[in-house]
RNA sequence: GCUCCGAUGGUGUAGUCCGGCCAAUCAUAUUGCCCUCUCACGGCAAUGACCAGGGUUCGAAUCCCUGUCGGAGCACCA
């Protein structure tokens, strides 16, 4: 039976196993952002797999900003709220948010500790020395100063009597250790620049990532830690620390890069931040900018991503996410819903000749109870260019009829909708010359001007459409003008 | 230079721990056909992969070795 349930579960879920999960009375992870900006695409990947295995293990969903360094990566105020936002888009609630800039006391309380237990120094080595001698494997002269001496100088980092590179606190860990990344880390260093937020900005000593996530790794309570490859090291050299304390290192998985196709522009936040100062994306929410907020003013349910994320596992190599899978999931969770409706991108004019005065085609193609639609043709319609027939030919205004050119305009012909079946004259979408209208698409290729048929107009913001024979595309809203849709995809 | 890690079709993934059920799963992609008053949805079909070479074995995607390629760390970034 247990083996029955077992094999159920496994097919039901995309993800392995979490290692040992049967180990531990409560399954713990936790997303740690640096907020120093609002996310892109591949900030997605940890929320939509570790909120997947919450939910499969019945566990709890830590958000822990990382925010230990306010210059070098300044943590950006707004981003703390974005970064919430974006999680409860892609679906998912924290169980627990907290900020480390909050927590210094803490780090300090187990750096005294630490301290205390011989396990660190205080080095006021300059960097490049430090490092010439860490890496043929000598110990720096401030190594063995005793516990005392160490204790006094952390106090005076604290109290921030040194300025930044006087003085920094080391883990001792083992200098000859055949992995140079694991020697002698440093734990604390100063930063003269205050915090961006004003419950820390009193700090000058900032405990580094390898210290601060290990301790708070513990403290939470946090079972399994999912990370990328860059810090592959970073475990082994936070044991050092929990040999001192005698804690238990959680579980780990490294998981390797994700490159995204379909952009042309870098998925970094900072890269992403210099286009917009510059003027080359709008904003974040850009469609050609890589980010959530921009997949979200899309259209694009948050579920899209999540289960395209998790069907990229949890490998230690590298990966390609393609853009058409978080499509092909979208496209299939709104294409029952979404109403049809007919945009004209760069019309040309004809006038229409001898047909009735409105077309009917339906809202719905799989759904005749959803009723059709009613477009007015006056007196000339808009045909996008390279649907326009060569004079003399037909083709059939979708809804509406079979007309043929004869010159500028088209005259309404009785054929049957044969014709049509038989292949000989293509269906093709078309709005009203005068009473459409007009609409800017904004696709990840740049704005698209065209024009909607009138009943756009009935649709509220946030609604999602699907231009026929162009794609799918989300109303943002109806300007005096114009009205402004984003194109999703095919 | 030192230390780690990885390699299944265009993309992702299953299988690898415990060798045979794998002439390799599923999804996506592409192409063709069917359906259709959309180039959507749906149906059908095709395309396409175990990095290379040795070894162990009756048998290797799976174990071992070597090589190749790729990635990561050796920061007072996260």
């Amino acid at each position: 039976m247990a083996e029955l349930d077992a094999e159920d579960e496994a097919d039901e879920h995309d993800l392995p196993d979490l290692p040992n999960a049967d180990d531990y009375d409560d399954i713990r992870l936790r997303a740690a952002p640096n907020p120093n900006g609002p996310w892109h695409l591949g900030h997605a990947r940890m929320p939509s797999v570790i909120g997947t295995y919450k939910e499969r293990y019945d566990g709890a969903f830590v958000v822990r900003f990382d925010d230990t360094d306010p210059e070098t990566k300044r943590p950006d105020l707004d981003a703390y709220d974005e970064i919430l936002d974006a999680i409860e888009y892609l679906g998912f609630e924290p169980d627990e948010v907290i900020r480390a800039s909050d927590r210094l006391e803490t780090y300090y309380d187990h750096a005294r500790e630490l301290i205390d237990l011989g396990g660190a120094y205080t080095c006021s080595c300059p960097q490049g020395e430090f490092s010439d001698m860490k890496n043929s494997g000598e110990a720096c002269p401030h190594r063995d100063k005793d516990p005392e001496t160490t204790r006094e100088e952390f106090e005076a980092m604290m109290d921030g009597e040194y300025s930044a590179g006087e003085k920094v606190l080391r883990v001792k860990t083992d200098i000859e250790h055949k992995n140079p990344a694991l020697r002698d880390w440093v734990a604390f260093r100063m930063i003269d620049t205050p915090h961006p937020r004003e419950e820390a900005s009193e700090y000058r000593c900032w405990p580094m990532l390898d210290f601060q996530s290990g301790i708070d790794d513990h403290l939470t309570g946090i079972s399994h830690i999912i990370r990328g490859i860059d810090l592959q090291d970073s475990a082994k050299r936070q044991r050092f620390v929990y040999d001192y304390f005698d804690w238990e290192y959680p579980e780990v998985i490294h998981w390797g890069h994700v490159q995204v196709d379909a952009y042309d522009v870098s998925m970094s936040t900072s890269t992403i931040k210099e286009q917009i100062e510059a003027g080359e994306l709008d904003g974040w929410d850009d469609p050609r900018a890589p980010t959530l907020a921009s997949l979200r003013r899309r259209g694009i349910r948050g579920q899209a991503i999540v289960d395209a994320m998790v069907g990229l596992g949890t490998s230690t190599s590298n990966v390609d996410l393609a853009m058409s899978s978080i499509y092909a999931n979208n496209r299939d969770m709104i294409d029952e819903d979404t109403d049809r409706a007919f945009l004209v991108r760069d019309g040309e004019r004809f006038v229409v000749e001898g047909g009735p005065d409105a077309g009917h085609p339906p809202v719905h193609p799989n759904h005749e109870d959803r009723g059709e639609r009613d477009i007015p043709v006056d007196e000339a319609v808009l045909l996008e260019p390279d649907d326009a027939p060569a004079d003399g030919e037909r083709v059939w205004l979708k809804g509406y009829g079979p007309v043929r050119r004869e010159g500028d305009a088209l005259e309404f012909t009785d054929d049957d909708i044969d014709v049509v079946r038989d292949g000989d004259v293509d269906v093709i979408h078309w709005v009203p010359a005068d009473e459409s209208q007009p609409l800017r698409l904004r696709t990840m290729d740049g704005d698209v001007s065209g024009h909607a048929e009138p009943g756009i107009t009935d649709y509220d913001p946030d609604a999602m459409v699907q231009f026929e024979r162009i794609g799918f595309a989300r109303i943002d809203r109806h300007e005096d003008d114009e009205t402004v849709a984003y194109y999703a995809h095919q």
